[in-house]
DNA sequence: CGCTAGCTTGATCTCACTCAATAGCAGTGG
DNA sequence: CCACTGCTATTGAGTGAGATCAAGCTAGCG
């Protein structure tokens, strides 16, 4: 399907570092008792789609390595995404209260997956407030992260979205470690990047163009290159607040030019 | 500021009937238990804005009576709806579990609203699984709206985002037994109603004369008015599915022409 | 070495926006 | 009672951001 510069992901159990991103807020004792949940550690190759729209679910999926995407599907043949997932997001955690979903989930980028049997969350959530109240929020980001995508598509123009959405992306990346703000993996197709931003690819195209020709940042075979930060955050009007980082960690640097009103 | 057309509201208790939508799948025991953890019962007046982005929530809205919305405010003073509540919805469910919230939440009529404080909502959690995995539910339904209003401004034409929009607010509006599918209380201005949409108040004026020419349904002075469901069903490529209604109630008068695949 | 997926660029078209003007209606005050 | 104000709805004319259509280019892969 799509080809990806990507080597074959082996499916070891190594899932330490990306146990919901925000490892840092789990004492040890959380992070084993999720550990200890994983019924199985999946590889799954580019293009696969996990879960399809209406279906029961009865696992939720932690996404360990890769990309994977979540979007519902137009009459006319057409998708749109609704979120783009990075490692340590729980990909369909709400499927353990929703049943099933109404989107589907699929695999970018070849993934490495770590399954939750939802009995097993079941057993959390009987036993254990604080981790349940973790879990809890990591649904809730997922929300606050939908918002932002309307607020992206209702009030910014093609220029705008891509930066924010590239924002959004650095920002991310930068909170699990994997981007320091100058570079980091992006293996968006333009046609994704529409798909996000719901823009033709054509325009996207475009778009980059001006970003690239601006000197603001570059996006090429599976990264992304940021020349200057603060104009690509104003450029995409981003600002960090909603996606509830570690102020320490990764807000300075996400989007230090928000002197918010704090 | 804005003057609606209804009559004063009274602060009684008389929340019973409402709490959390779908009260039939409350327990007593659970209906109880949560009328017990209210606080406050309150009137606000239209237009006010109980909670501003980025506050610390110490409390909970569940919305009794009226209607109102959660809404990010752009630079340039434009500001865009994230969700419309309707009574029985837990509005701010999830400032529990995020502390601050990305949005503002305000009173678009004169609303009645029940205040949850968060040390009542985390005793629940300390006590009653299934309660808070209900509560859970409704902040998951909440994120499905969200995912549901960026397909319908990522991927649908003025036209339909309108028709889609009214759908879902009859669906809803069925759900709580204030909608027969016919005529249901819809107090949005046209503006309002663009703010949903993402469109002009001048386009949104004109895509209504084109369902009111239609024969399709009439949006006016605080209320639809229904002609043809199956064709405001079809025009706006409406699928209750993401609403997660009790099949048995409202789904099939929601949107009858969905001969879905299960 | 040809195939296919993805990227690039130009030309044209269109949906929805903006600007502008008018009308209706509720409440307010002289 | 009517004039006045402010909000909402309506309709027309001109404009523009981004879509669509079309064609050519590049590079990895069998």
């Amino acid at each position: 399907m799509r080809h990806r510069h990507n080597g074959h992901i082996e499916p070891t159990m190594h899932t330490q570092n990306v146990l919901l991103n925000r490892t840092a807020e789990l004492s040890p004792v959380e992070r084993d008792v999720l550990e200890r949940s994983i019924s199985e550690i999946k590889v799954i190759p580019a293009g696969h789609i996990l879960v399809r729209q209406g279906e029961e679910v009865k696992v939720s999926t932690l996404l360990v390595e890769g990309i994977m995407t979540r979007h519902v599907d137009t009459a006319d043949g057409h998708r749109h995404l609704v979120t783009v997932h990075i490692p340590g997001d729980f990909v369909d955690l709400h499927g353990y209260a929703l049943k099933r979903l109404d989107h589907d989930v699929g695999a970018l980028t070849e993934v490495r997956v770590a399954l939750f049997p939802h009995a097993a969350i079941e057993r959390i959530q009987d036993s254990n407030v604080p981790l349940t109240k973790r879990l809890w929020f990591c649904t809730l980001l997922d929300a606050a992260l939908h918002r932002q995508w309307i607020f992206r598509l209702a009030s910014l123009t093609a220029l705008q979205r891509v930066a924010h959405f590239i924002c959004e992306s650095n920002a991310r990346s930068l909170a699990i470690g994997v981007s320091d703000s100058r570079r980091f993996a992006f293996p968006l197709t333009q046609a994704d990047i529409g798909e996000v931003c719901s823009l033709s690819n054509v325009h996207v195209n475009r778009v980059l163009r001006q970003l690239r020709e601006a000197r603001i940042c570059e996006v090429r075979s599976g990264h992304v290159e940021i020349f200057d930060l603060p104009r690509l955050v104003s450029t995409g009007l981003f600002k960090p607040d909603y996606l509830y980082l570690n102020r320490l960690t990764a807000r300075r640097s996400a989007g230090e030019d928000w002197s918010s009103d704090d």
